[in-house]
RNA sequence: UGAGAUAUGGUGUAAUGGUAGCACAACAGAUUUUGGUUCUGUUUGUCCAGGUUCGAAUCCUGGUAUCUCAA
């Protein structure tokens, strides 16, 4: 059996294919690059070739096969119009989600298999192992050892058959120890730092990077007064009930507040909705209050950011959240929610957000999931993953409202 | 137009004639394979022109600007 390892030039996929090696598997790397364009990016052109040079040097020390593969265009298609896309509609996406599920363990999967690869290693901070449920072969993803790095959530949209090539050699290991590894075989990329910002695409000044596409416009910027949010909420809440077709009440904790431009006072100028987020505080360029102002909400049709002051506004906070019923994704499809059914979970809404009590309810409008205390930032656009107590993602979606 | 009040970093404010401070914003680092969050640090100011005083953001005079009330 061939493994192909995702070379990235990191430390964490080099000890990873260090490990396969070591345990005597049939090991290549393969160096994928999904992006060439440094407009809106923090960083220089010439970062890509060193982290080329330096997986190379990495496949060479361990003593491996090294591939390259341009993958830009599916890179483009698959996750960066996603993104555009995204921002367009006034929701705030997750490209690394979707690089996981429709790059590494797609378009470059694709690549292995044509190199005669069975399986694809990465070095993620997560476990996959695999159960026998009726006789078949159910593949689970469990949270990484190192609390402090489990990195599942990025792999919430994978499927069985994408996760039945998946090999995740570093998931019982923590990052010290990863280095500590690195290290000990003079691997070149042992003190190299973590990547961060979009996956292939490195930090960017999301503005600059989204006026590529996205124009600016220039729109109010609301405040709205902790005093005067209970009516707005008691007049939300009303709007929500009148809209339930549960029958149960779900839409009133589940659905987020509309805001009105005459619930509130302006207070500035924005430069376009599309670039904030919610939960976000920098930006918006608004001194002069006694605590920071945070975006609570935000408005395409009237191109409309609503904020509150102090980081205890209510109109961060919500109980619920919504997934259309065709983006419901199961990890583990054997378990699967029926209509009407109800289940205790675990429940994050972003990376390293430690882990929230809620009861998931599956019904024909889609998936509640109503948390146990309220959260903050919940954000459309954004996944949500649900687990079981021992650490086993079992599925997500992308919350709608 | 009359009367009163006010004028301090980008914004909101503090400093009884004695080192111009705080918060927010901005910027920079740290944390973070999304956005965002969080942490640390840094920059920036006494409306203008005179005067009193050892010493003026503070007191006085004039100017300018703004606000409130009156008309």
């Amino acid at each position: 059996m061939k493994i192909i390892v995702g070379l990235s030039g990191g430390v964490d996929s080099s000890v990873a294919a260090l490990l396969l090696k070591q345990q005597g598997c049939d090991v290549e790397a393969m160096y994928m690059q999904n992006w060439h364009d440094i407009t809106g990016t923090l960083h220089g052109e010439c970062e890509w070739e060193e982290e080329k040079v330096v997986a190379e040097m990495v496949a060479k020390q361990i003593g491996i096969p090294f591939h390259f593969v341009d993958l830009s265009d599916d890179y483009r298609n698959q996750v960066v119009d996603y993104m555009f896309s995204e921002y367009a509609a006034g929701r705030t996406p997750n490209p690394d989600v979707m690089c996981n599920s429709k790059i590494k363990f797609a378009s470059f999967l694709k690549k292995v298999e044509e190199l005669g690869g069975d399986m694809v290693a990465t070095g993620h901070y997560c476990k996959k192992e695999t159960i026998t449920v009726n006789g078949k072969e159910v593949y689970r993803i469990l949270a990484g050892d190192d609390p402090n790095k489990d990195q599942s959530y990025f792999l919430c949209q994978l499927t069985q058959s994408q996760l039945k090539k998946a090999l995740f050699p570093i998931g019982h290991l923590t990052k010290p120890q990863v280095r500590e590894i690195a290290r000990k075989y003079n691997l070149p990329s042992a003190e190299k730092k973590d990547s961060q910002g979009i996956c292939f695409v490195g930090k960017v000044d999301l503005p600059v990077f989204l006026q590529q596409k996205l124009k600016a416009k220039e729109g109010n910027v609301v405040e709205i007064f902790k005093e005067d949010y209970p009516a707005i909420k008691q007049r939300a809440d009303k709007e929500a009930v009148a809209k339930d077709t549960t029958g149960e009440d779900l839409f009133r904790e589940c659905l987020p507040v509309t805001y009105l431009p005459e619930d509130g006072k302006v207070i500035g100028k924005h430069i376009g909705v599309q670039y904030y987020t919610i939960g976000q505080r920098h930006g918006l360029k608004i001194g002069g209050h006694q605590g920071s102002i945070f975006i609570i909400s935000t408005d395409t049709a009237t191109n409309t950011i609503y904020v509150g002051e102090g980081k205890e506004h209510p109109g961060l906070f919500r109980n619920g959240l919504i997934i259309k019923p065709e983006e419901i994704h199961w990890i583990r499809e054997d378990l699967k929610m029926k209509e009407g059914e109800e289940r205790e979970y675990l429940v994050r809404i972003r990376y390293r957000q430690p882990l929230q009590k809620a009861t998931l309810k599956m019904r024909k409008e889609g998936m509640f999931i109503l948390f146990e205390k309220p959260q903050r930032g919940i954000t459309p656009g954004q996944f949500a993953a649900w687990y079981e107590k021992e650490g086993e993602m079992l599925g997500s979606g992308p919350i709608n409202q």
